[in-house]
DNA sequence: AAATATTAGTTTGAAATGTAACTAACAACC
DNA sequence: GGTTGTTAGTTACATTTCAAACTAATATTT
């Protein structure tokens, strides 16, 4: 990039965010009309979905949430009956968290409109384009 | 994408997310830290310093933001002085937004600034990978 | 030219987020 | 076994954002 080229649009945070917000959008609605969910309880969920049942503490690290955010999504997720917790008998500061029969549903449902929905975007790309993209995307988001 | 590798980090929404968050948060502390700025009013500040005086309307498109958004970070960089307005006399709704010299200076460091980070990031990858990168980033932020 | 509709931008109140302090349980040390 | 330190999770407050209502200026319609 020399000095005459500067685009905002090839600088990385703003690109990245730009296309992140125009991806978060066209998929908050499935989540959000029709269960009413913020997005960090829709990544919640799925990690629950996906993986089972897990604590507080193991969520925040995988889906690098603080855990003030995973706190208050798992509250709603419960408020909601998505979710159900339980006191482990060894250490009672930790929970077991796991999805309600309800919620698996729900998650069941969410997971088919996220392969849609992610289907449509690849849709755009070849699959040489859509490998970079997602080596690269991951490669940034450890740094 | 098949049913039995479902990964959330392969799913474009989230990878992206989690993309952007790292890098922004990477860059935010050269316009936090130094100038107490929020990344609206980088943006804000970066297109006019890069494209010269105009409406806040105009930013508004250019941007993608939202004139509420906009409404504040300008008012902000005003309070900063690092923005000047001026009613146009034709239409006086219209305001016309241009940096100060203060402005001007903060836009040419964090410009700097930009540049090596994005050069920091883009090392990274290929310019081949880079190149498709900036290709599918554009293509989904248009969606 | 009076009435209505648009447009640029601001303000306001509700929802969401971030930061830091807090509580409760466990661990370690003396 | 009491003091100190950690850890899991929640609460509280301050900041930020979002959506909708609002103001002031211009455009349009009759």
């Amino acid at each position: 990039m020399t000095d005459d080229d500067f685009d905002l649009g090839q600088f990385l945070p703003y690109a990245l965010n730009q296309a992140a917000e125009a991806a978060s959008i066209g998929f908050q609605k499935h989540y959000r009309q029709r269960y009413g969910m913020l997005r960090t309880e829709w990544r919640v969920l799925f990690h629950l979905g996906r993986n089972g049942a897990m604590t507080a503490k193991t969520i925040c690290e995988r889906a690098s949430l603080h855990k003030t955010k995973v706190s208050r999504a798992v509250g709603a997720l419960e408020k909601k009956r998505f979710l159900a917790r339980e006191e482990q008998a060894n250490d009672r500061r930790l929970e077991t968290l796991s999805l309600t029969r309800q919620g698996q549903a729900v998650y069941a449902d969410l997971y088919k409109s996220a392969k849609v929905f992610d289907a449509g975007l690849s849709s755009h790309f070849s699959a040489q384009e859509r490998d970079v993209l997602n080596r690269c995307l991951e490669k940034i988001a450890k740094l």
